[in-house]
Order: structure tokens, then C-alpha cells, then sequence
DNA sequence: GGGGAGAGATGCCGC
DNA sequence: GCGGCATTTCTCCCC
């Protein structure tokens, strides 16, 4: 066990510090919870963040290869393991070589604002629903059922209510049995089969709109907010900076 | 504009280099592409790994605050900010001061080994199906068809097919959707009725429940395999090490 | 805390 | 590449 030890004692003292720690470290790591893991010897990013979430990366790609959020963790008093618990879960970090260790104390009250979901969406369909079909009229949105929440709920003027789905990026085949859901539920629940469905999207895979149309319901192809637009003109105007 | 030109011409000269690197700062960032963020000023942990994955990390909590997989990226000429680039999409990092910033060229040509998923789950059915109802015999496991496809399909005997659609942790409403759509969709290319549908997990929710009672279908609560305990087991043999 | 659904989902596999 | 779906999903919102 190559081990260094100083770097192993400094982890020891950050134990329970509150502070934000980078290691870089070549380590194995053994998971067991929800599931159970074992990745062998190689050279990762360890994150051990201020509220005790731990999170181990690989050198490349997008998601932590393991991870436990707001454990519990200690170095072992023998070998050259990182211990974390949660619950029912555990994850043991076997540290080989340790190439850099840092820790510091981080302050960061600002939350992220984020728009152009699929929220936004219905917002918009909700206050014109007539660019899904002329003559609609806002009833409802976000209303909650039993069998789940709808987006955006609609009259045709002939006498229907008409349920509306909306996906931001595609619809699938879930979605259409989301919208079967709902439509059937309030069929139900009003005594009336006076009850219509759409899915608006901007795409729909095919097998989801032969599943559409063989319940009746129908499809109309509607673009989120365009925000992308927005940024690229606000970068045309500010020139290069 | 604040600014330490040394990190930041370091920075600069990271550029394409291939290397991982790990920079503490206080930052605000804005993402413009499938959705659009503005973050205030704040510490955090940004990381660019060796694909030119960049992940921005608050002191507390699980995701990533913003990120980007896989783009190209460049430190402005005249601001200290850091444009990152992919398809459509863009990201800007304006750095207000680096705490600390190091590369690394890190090896890891491990690939984690992961146990305990929903397919698991399936196969333990399949190879086995009298615990979930006696009588049953096993037909088929992950089976395709244009409703998506089916966990394990079985035999129970009296005349009918039985769809088995499991869930690793929990069902919910859209399991129970799924299951129908299975359940219409073969007895519809099989010409039949004789098709019932079942939904094994550990639990159901209880509007999910009733909605499955409604469509004659039935729940049997089922665990997957439970790797946790084979763990307590080898923790105990093994001692503290 | 449970239930329900979106996510800048991501990642995997199959066709 | 699209399609369908699980995920140690995670996160948020609402009841």
C-alpha cells in the first residue's frame, strides 16, 4: 500500500470541517445501496462538499461515476479508505495515490434562475390557446387529479372540454398514454365523453402518433419559447463584447 | 474588473491542452441553449475534464449548477471570462477571483461494474416466475414490440399470456399506463383477450393501485435481489478490515 | 412526507 | 441516427 500518509492525516483532520474538499486521487470504489457498484483503480476527481455530499468523476464525461449526498463519512484509522454512510447506503473510496488534496470554505447564497421550460410552454398556450386551434378557450392549467396534473385544459366552443399535453422536446409513446389518462379520468369524473385530447410539440415520434390518433386525439406542432433567438440577438447587438 | 491576470493567462494557456482541470472561483455564469440560466456571483468548483466536459458545482448540493459536455471552450481576450461553446448551445463564465486553479493529466481506464438494476429484476422473474404467481411459466424477457418493450412475458396455464412489467424501486401511475399499453397492444395483434398484466415492485402508490385494480390488472410485491445484505454480510466476515 | 411529473435530464441498448 | 426506457435518476411543486 503505497499510501501518502501526511495527505491521508490531513483528510482526517478535515473530517466533520464543514469545508470543501478536492482530492485527486487514484482510488477504487465500492458502492452499496439501491445498488451496488465496484469500480477498480484509476484516476479520479473526489468532491467532498460543504453540506457532505461526495462526488467521484472520472476524467471524462457528464455524470459522477458514484456519488452520496449528505452522508456521513470518516477516514479509517488502518487503511487508506474513505468511509461514507447514508442511511442504508455506503460507499468506500480505497485511495492509492493521492496527487493533490485542497480544501476550502466556499459562500455562494445565489440560486439559479431558469427559464424556458416546459412550464413556460403551457404559460403561453394558456394565455392563447387559439395558436393550438382557433376558437379555444383557457379553462384551467396545472390543474391537479387524481391521475396526475393537466398542462392546460381548454372549450372548443362546441361543447368539449379539451385536454392539452405539452412536451417541451418531443412527445413519445408516454406522453400519449399521459394524455389518455387525464382525458379518460375527467371523462369520467364529469359523466360527459364530450372530452378531447392534444398533444402540442414540436415533434412526435411516429409509433406515439399512431398510438394518438388511434384514441382520436391529435397533434399540433408548437415550438417552446425561443430563447436561443434572444441570446443570439443580444449577442449581435453587444458585438464581440 | 478585479482579476488575477496570472491565473488567468494561465487558464488561456490550458486551452486544448487535454488536461483536467479544477478551478475555484467566485463566478457568475449564463447558459444560453435548450433552456436559458442567469447565476449571480458566487464560489464554486468549476471543473473542465479531459473531453472538454465542464461542470460548475455550488458548495452544497448533488447536480451540477451548469454544464456542458463535450464542447470547446476559450478564455476571452479581453475579459476574464471563459466561453464555452457546443452546437447551439453556449456558456459563460465570468470570473470574478480564482482561489485556486490546477490541471492534471489523469488516467483511468476503469469501467464501474453496476448490480441491482430493473433488468436484474427481470431476469430473477423470468428464470423464476412462481414467485410472483404459481402456475406461471416464462415465455419471454425484454421481448420488442411498437409499444415498447416487455419485461418478461409468461404463460399462466388457464389459456392466457401474462405481461409482467417490473419496477426496481417504486410503482407509479405511468407503470401502470405502461403495463396497459402492452396489454392492448398484444391482445390487439394476437386477436385475443386472453391477456392479463401484472406489475411487480417492492411498492405502488395508491392512486396507481387503484387505477390498476380498475383495469383488472394486479400487483405483487416483489423485492429485487437484495445486495445489500450480501454486503452487511461481507462486512461482518471480513471484520473491520 | 407522499405523490406526480419535468429535466438544459443522461445513458444504454436495439433496430 | 431515432426510439423506447431505466436511472443509486434528481429536483421541484403541490397536497
Amino acid at each position: 500500500m503505497v499510501g501518502k500518509l501526511k495527505e491521508l492525516n490531513e483528510l482526517k483532520a478535515l473530517e466533520n470541517s464543514g469545508k470543501t474538499i478536492i482530492l485527486i486521487a487514484n482510488c477504487a470504489v465500492r458502492y452499496s445501496g439501491r445498488a451496488e457498484s465496484i469500480l477498480a483503480a484509476g484516476d479520479r476527481i473526489v468532491i467532498i462538499k460543504q453540506d457532505n455530499t461526495i462526488l467521484i468523476h472520472k476524467p471524462t464525461g457528464n455524470s459522477p461515476v458514484n456519488y452520496m449526498k449528505e452522508c456521513s463519512w470518516q477516514v479509517d484509522g488502518n487503511k487508506p479508505v474513505l468511509h461514507a454512510k447514508s442511511g442504508k447506503e455506503f460507499l468506500d473510496i480505497t485511495l492509492y495515490k493521492i496527487y493533490s488534496l485542497k480544501s476550502f470554505v466556499l459562500e455562494d447564497n445565489q440560486k439559479i434562475n431558469l427559464v424556458g421550460t416546459e412550464r413556460d410552454m403551457s404559460d403561453m398556450i394558456y394565455a392563447n390557446p387559439e395558436i393550438v386551434e382557433p376558437g379555444l378557450k383557457p379553462v384551467s392549467t396545472e390543474e391537479q387529479t387524481q391521475y396526475g396534473f393537466i398542462d392546460v385544459m381548454c372549450t372548443d366552443g362546441k361543447n368539449n372540454l379539451v385536454i392539452i399535453e405539452c412536451k417541451r422536446y418531443g412527445a413519445d409513446l408516454s406522453t400519449v398514454s399521459q394524455l389518455r389518462r387525464y382525458v379518460e379520468k375527467v371523462q369520467e369524473s364529469k359523466g360527459t365523453t364530450n372530452v378531447r385530447g392534444i398533444v402540442c410539440a414540436p415533434k412526435i415520434t411516429s409509433n406515439a402518433e399512431a398510438m394518438l390518433s388511434n384514441w382520436g386525439f391529435k397533434f399540433c406542432f408548437v415550438r417552446p419559447p425561443n430563447y436561443l433567438e434572444e441570446y443570439d440577438k443580444s449577442q449581435m447587438s453587444l458585438g464581440n463584447y
